[in-house]
DNA sequence: AACTCTTCTGAGCATAACGCTCAATTGAGC
DNA sequence: GCTCAATTGAGCGTTATGCTCAGAAGAGTT
C-alpha cells in the first residue's frame, strides 16, 4: 500500500492541475504552511512519485498495481451515454472511439484483480454496453513519450541541436 | 501544419523534461534571451499547445492528426529486440506487454495516413514481429486522467475536501 | 502522566526569479 | 531601402525560493 496521506494526495492533485504552480500558492490552497508543502513536495519528487516534476503521477506508488486495456462494443445510438457512464468510473483512465472491431478502447487501473473485476462490472452495467474484451498490461516497456516526435519535428525544420543531445532516429512516420 | 518553429519545439522538449523548469534556466539552455522564452512560453500556453501548464503537449498542434492503436504478435524469444526496435520509431508513443491475444500493445501517432502506413511498415520490418493489428483512434472522449483515482484515494483516507470540489464517484474499483 | 519522536508551524533572511517596460537591434519579406 | 515582427539587453519593483531555527502539536510508548 502507498504511504501517501491526504495531504500528499491533495498536493498531487493540485500539481496535476497545474504542474507549474508555485509552492506558496499550493500551501495557501491546501491550507497549510509553506514549509510543509516544500518538504512534502521534495519528498514526492525524491520518491519519484511525482515523475518529471509534476507531469505525471506514479500510479503504482498510489497502490494501483493493475492496469488493463479494454475494448468495448456498444449500441451505437447509446454511445454518448456509455461515455458518460465511463467518465463516472474513476478506474477509467482514458477512453477513445476507435474504428474496427470494438467501438471504444479504454485504459483502466485498479489496486488488484478484485478491483479490476469490480471496475469491469461497473462498465458492463452501463446501458448500451454489449460486450467487452479485456487484456492485462503485464509490463510497460515504453511509457508515454512525445519527445521523439518533437525531436523529429526539430530535425525536419532544421533546428540546431545543442551538444550531446542524441539525434532522433529517422524510421517511420 | 503546425505553426511551431524550432525554438518553440525545443522549448516544448525542455518543458516535457522538466515542467517546473524556470524561465531563466530555459532561456540559458536554449541560448536565447529570457524575454524571448517568456513570450514564447506565454504564447504556447495561451494557444493551449502546452496543456495544463507543461503536463502534455498537444499533438494535433504539432501536426500529428492521426493516432492509432496497434497490437503486435511477436516471436517471444525476440521480445527484447522488438521492444528495442519500437523504441527507435518516433511514432511509437508507448508500448506495453499484454496478456491475451497479441503480445504487445502500442499507441502511435502520425501526421496523416501515409505517415501511419510508413510507421506500420517500420514496425513490420522489425525482426521478431509476426503480425500486427491496427485500429484508428477516431475520437478521444476521455483524455488521460489520474485525478479521479486520486480523488477516490482521498475519500478512502478521509481527507477533508475544499469548498466546491466535486466528490469523486464511487463506482468501480 | 511524563516521555520521545516526528511533523507542522511561523518567522526571518539572503538570493534569485518573476513580470513588466522600454529602446535598440536584428532579420525576413516586400 | 523600407516595413514589420521578433529578439535582445537592461532595468525596475515585487514576489517566490530555499534555507534555518525555535516552538507547538500529535501520536505512540513507557
Amino acid at each position: 500500500m502507498s504511504t501517501l496521506d491526504a495531504l500528499d494526495t491533495k498536493l498531487l492533485l493540485a500539481l496535476i492541475e497545474d504542474p507549474r504552480a508555485q509552492i506558496a500558492d499550493l500551501a495557501e490552497r491546501l491550507g497549510v504552511a509553506r514549509n510543509t508543502v516544500q518538504s512534502r513536495f521534495r519528498r514526492l519528487q525524491r520518491a519519484e512519485i511525482l515523475r518529471g516534476g509534476g507531469r505525471e503521477v506514479d500510479l503504482e506508488a498510489l497502490g494501483y498495481d493493475v492496469v488493463a486495456f479494454m475494448t468495448l462494443e456498444v449500441v451505437h445510438r447509446e454511445l454518448d451515454a456509455v461515455i458518460a457512464g465511463l467518465r463516472r468510473i474513476p478506474s477509467i483512465l482514458e477512453a477513445h472511439e476507435i474504428s474496427g472491431r470494438g467501438d471504444i478502447w479504454c485504459r483502466l487501473a485498479a489496486t488488484d484483480t478484485h478491483g479490476l473485476q469490480s471496475a469491469l462490472r461497473s462498465v458492463l452495467r452501463i446501458r448500451g454496453v454489449i460486450r467487452s474484451e479485456t487484456v492485462l498490461a503485464l509490463h510497460t516497456h515504453i511509457g508515454y513519450r512525445a519527445d521523439q516526435l518533437l525531436r523529429r519535428s526539430l530535425d525536419a525544420v532544421g533546428g540546431a541541436r545543442s551538444e550531446g543531445e542524441p539525434k532522433a532516429p529517422e524510421e517511420g512516420q
